[in-house]
DNA sequence: ACTTCTATTACAGTCACTGTATTATCTACT
DNA sequence: AGTAGATAATACAGTGACTGTAATAGAAGT
C-alpha cells in the first residue's frame, strides 16, 4: 500500500517491471480488457503474486521461502526471479503510477498554490475516492497484516517513499531555482510524504481493528488534514512544554 | 554518520551492541582509558571494524565480502558475525547514544519550549561542537564516500533514523496525551529527523567536495537553521507557484 | 596444574539471488 | 498445417549473507 489506490485496485499487476521488456510486449491488436486473455507471461506473473500473497497471509512474509512460492505456483524458483527482481516485489508490484500522478499534480498546480497545497489536493482526492467492497477490503486487510508483520517489507516501503520524496524534492528544487545545498525542498518533500505514510498507517490500523468500510475514507481524510494543517501552520506551536 | 558526533569521534566503538552482553563485560577494576588494554573481544571487534572500513574505502561496500574482511583481519567469517549482527554494522557501530541524548534533551526542555525548539537546541549544540583534525576529517571523508556509494548502507541509515523518529514520536505522544491515531506526533518527529538527515547529507557533500574543515560546522548550522525555520513557520508559504 | 569462563573455530546448512545454457511453448508467417 | 523465430520456463551451478551447534583454544582465577 505504497499508494492508497492499491487498496481499491487489483494490487500491483499491470505491465512488466523490468523496463527492459517494457517495449517488447505492447498492446497487441486486441484491446486489453481487465479480465481478458492476457499473455502467458502476465498470467504467470499474476499467479505468482496471488500465490505469494496467500502464503504470506497464512504464515508471514519472512517465514515463506521463494522456493515454496514457486512450488505452490507450479514453476521453478528461477521463474519467480525472472518475473520479480526481489521477493518483496511479489507484494509491491510496480507503481510508478503514484509518483507520476503526484508530480503531475504538483507541476500543474495553479498560481498562488504552494507545493503543500497541491499535495493536499492530490491526496484528499485519492483518499476521497477510496471505496471498498468485500473483496477489496479482504485484500487490503491481508496486505495490511502482511506488511505490519514484516520489517523487511516495511523497509522496502520506506525505500519506495524515499524515491517519491526524491522525485518531489527534485521538482521543487528546479521550480524554486534553489541551489542544491538548500535543504528546504528536501524537508518539504519528505515532510509531505510523511503525511502520506501516516495516512496509510492510520488506514491500515483501522482496517486491522475492524473499522467498517464506510468509515475508512473519513478516517484517512481526517488524518491527512490534521497532518497537513500542522505542517502548514508550523511545528513551533505544537508539543510546547507546559508547567506541571 | 547517523550521528554528527560520529564525525568528530572514533566512529562507533564504545561498548558492545548485542545488548545481551551489555551487563556481562562491565567496567572492570581498571578505569578504562581510551587507548587502554581493552579485552580480547574489544580488540577483535575494533580490528574488524577498521579492516572493514579500509576495504570498503578501497573497493566499495557491496564489492567486499564478509569472508574477505574476515581473512584480512585474520579470523573466521563466523567470528565477524559473532561481533556484528549484520555486515552494515561494521560501518554503523552502535549508537543508542544519539537517541538517548536527543530524547533526554526533549524530555528536559524548559516550559514554553516546543519539541522543535528542543531539537533545535540539541542539534545546534551538537553541530556547533563539531571539530576536525586531519585524522577525523579523513575518517569522516571515508565514511561519507562509503555510504554515498552504497544503497545498502543508505537503507540501513534510513532504518536507524526511523528508529529515532519512532522513539521521539512515542515521547511526544505520551507528553501530549495524544491518542494513538493522532498523526501529529509522528509528523513532528519525522520532520525533525529529516532535518537531521538533511544536515548530515549537506556535511557529507561538503566533505566530499573538499570544503575546508573550518567551514563545515558553519554549513551544517546554516542547513539546520534553514530547515528548522521552514518547519517552524509552516510549509504553506514555501514553493508557491508564481505566474510565468 | 586445573577448573572455568569466553572467544574463536570447524562444519554444515538455509535462503535470496544471479548467470548461462538448454528446452519447451507460443506466435507469426508461408 | 507446418515451420521459423521469438519468448517463457527450466536445469544447473554458483555466490554471498547469515544461522546454529558442537568442538577447541585461550585467558583468568583458585
Amino acid at each position: 500500500m505504497a499508494d492508497p489506490r492499491e487498496q481499491a485496485a487489483p494490487a500491483a499487476q499491470q505491465g512488466a517491471q523490468q523496463g527492459a521488456q517494457r517495449q517488447s510486449p505492447p498492446q497487441q491488436g486486441a484491446p486489453q480488457r481487465q479480465e481478458a486473455p492476457a499473455t502467458r507471461k502476465e498470467r504467470t506473473r499474476r499467479r505468482l503474486a496471488e500465490t505469494a500473497t496467500r502464503l504470506f497471509t497464512e504464515r508471514g512474509f519472512d517465514l515463506v521461502t521463494v522456493a515454496e512460492i514457486a512450488e505452490a505456483a507450479g514453476v521453478t524458483e528461477k521463474t519467480v526471479f525472472n518475473h520479480f527482481k526481489a521477493k518483496e516485489d511479489l507484494v509491491y508490484g510496480d507503481d510508478d503510477a503514484f509518483e507520476t500522478a503526484l508530480l503531475d499534480c504538483v507541476r500543474a498546480r495553479p498560481e498562488g498554490e504552494s507545493a503543500l497545497g497541491a499535495v493536499r489536493r492530490f491526496l484528499l482526492d485519492r483518499y476521497g475516492r477510496m471505496a471498498f467492497d468485500a473483496d477489496r477490503r479482504g485484500r487490503a486487510q491481508a496486505l495490511a497484516a502482511i506488511v505490519t508483520g514484516s520489517p523487511t517489507l516495511q523497509a522496502r516501503e520506506r525505500r519506495i517513499h524515499a524515491r517519491y520524496a526524491d522525485a518531489l524534492c527534485e521538482l521543487i528544487t528546479a521550480e524554486e531555482h534553489a541551489d542544491p545545498t538548500d535543504i528546504r525542498p528536501r524537508i518539504t518533500a519528505e515532510a509531505l510524504l510523511t503525511v502520506h505514510r501516516g495516512s496509510i498507517a492510520s488506514v491500515r490500523a483501522a482496517i486491522l481493528a475492524g473499522v467498517p468500510d464506510d468509515e475508512l475514507p473519513g478516517r484517512a481524510i481526517t488524518t491527512l488534514r490534521t497532518g497537513l494543517d500542522l505542517l502548514a501552520h508550523g511545528l513551533d506551536d505544537y508539543a510546547v512544554r507546559t508547567g506541571g
